[in-house]
DNA sequence: TCAAATCTTAAGAATTTCTTTAGAAACGGT
DNA sequence: ACCGTTTCTAAAGAAATTCTTAAGATTTGA
């Protein structure tokens, strides 16, 4: 992943690409705002952290110009102002998040990751786990280069589950995710029921590991 | 986790409330000003949603009043868009995070997730304690990487002690903590006993040390 | 010291949650 | 309109958790 951090004090940017740098991703850095513009404009990030108070301009301004350009990039705002009015305002101009200083790098990284997941979901991307594929343009699902036919439903299902992989989703959470928000009734998860444990079997079937652990009072697991 | 819900329209306090419920959260609810008093300075909780728009006073009062108490609680504000206003903007309410309606329920989800890492886990998703370190994310507390299995109630409970470390909690707090306000009977403490009881052997079973001391006529420590 | 209160432990009953199956209903392509 | 597929409903059985009960141990305080 690649990620721009727009940020003029000097230790908690080198605290930040520290912090991401051994975690894997590419970072970049920009001390100010004319700085911030040049980088913007010559290269796509996956994720970009903006601080709003910069010596030679806001980083509201930077925004616009941001998503402008780069419609998929993950936004960050990070703020030592924590009044709602200025997180409303930089939520409008087209950021994605926010955090008020002083925040955890592993709460950033928490967040970044969130957008991430959430914005790369759109692409056509390929998603591999152990011998599964997954092609999220074409919806098909391989096992060694061997196509495995899924349902609509259950290849939702399975995306949920592999975006959110080795954390617990609730069966309410899932219900909302598949069918939106007119799920109705909210004690029927009869069909939710079935449709996991056929992705679950068809699974197992071609692969003999149960990747979808129950999670008993709480939901399932993805796990890999 | 345990959540309060302040909210006056039925139909998605209902919503909410399903939702959290079967995501495995313990839920309260308060449907306008008065009862959410009541509930606020009897109750603590790890994060409240609170509507502003209450048929007998505005939400946002309540959050002076919730945060003096608790300190550690995630205030999330859901808000129709236009009650949201200039009237807000600066005005430093002690908020942590608002929505505007309408929203999908998993970004509420994902909020309040957010809100209660920051608070209550200081940004860790990872707790650790000795040779233990819980995953709040897959639910699962570990001892040297070997996974211990507990039961829903028994990880809550488990929660419940770590954030409290070397505080007394008394069985009341415990009770309302994990079963919430539907808890029968005041005074059967029995089941708490024996989910208690359960946890403390399975701790001790793989470290061999008591983590959980008793507190005659008080409650429990949890030490570490 | 002894009775009362509180806590521990264990076993089994009750409840909840999950799995599985089968068939009805809805959908989509031809 | 027909047929195959997908999706949903329903219901019964399985599994795991949760609660109740009760008996025994420990601590407290009169």
């Amino acid at each position: 992943m690649k990620l721009l951090f727009i940020e003029d004090e000097p230790v908690l940017l080198e605290e930040m690409v520290n912090y991401f740098s051994s975690n894997g991703c590419i970072c970049e850095q920009a001390k100010n705002y004319d700085q911030a513009m040049i980088k913007i404009n010559s290269h796509r990030y996956d994720g970009i952290v903006v601080d709003i108070t910069l010596p030679d301009g806001s980083g509201m301004d930077l925004i616009p110009q941001i998503r402008s350009t780069q419609s998929d990039t993950g936004i960050m705002i990070v703020s030592a102002k924590n009044s709602l009015g200025d997180k409303i305002q930089g939520l409008n101009t087209g950021a994605d998040d926010y955090l008020t200083k002083p925040f955890y790098l592993e709460e950033l990284n928490a967040r970044i990751n969130a957008l991430y997941r959430r914005k790369s979901l759109k692409g056509n991307e390929i998603i591999t786990f152990d011998n599964f594929s997954i092609d999220t343009g074409s919806k098909e699902l391989y096992y060694n280069d061997l196509p495995i036919n899924l349902t609509k439903k259950e290849f939702l299902l399975l995306i949920y589950f592999v975006i959110n992989k080795n954390r617990v989703v609730g069966k309410a959470s899932i219900a909302e995710h598949i069918w939106g928000d007119n799920y109705g009734d909210a004690d029927n998860f009869d069909a939710i029921y079935v449709h996991l444990m056929n992705l679950r079997k068809k699974l197992i079937q071609v692969s003999g590991k149960d990747y979808i652990k129950t999670v008993w009072g709480m939901g399932y697991k993805f796990v890999s």
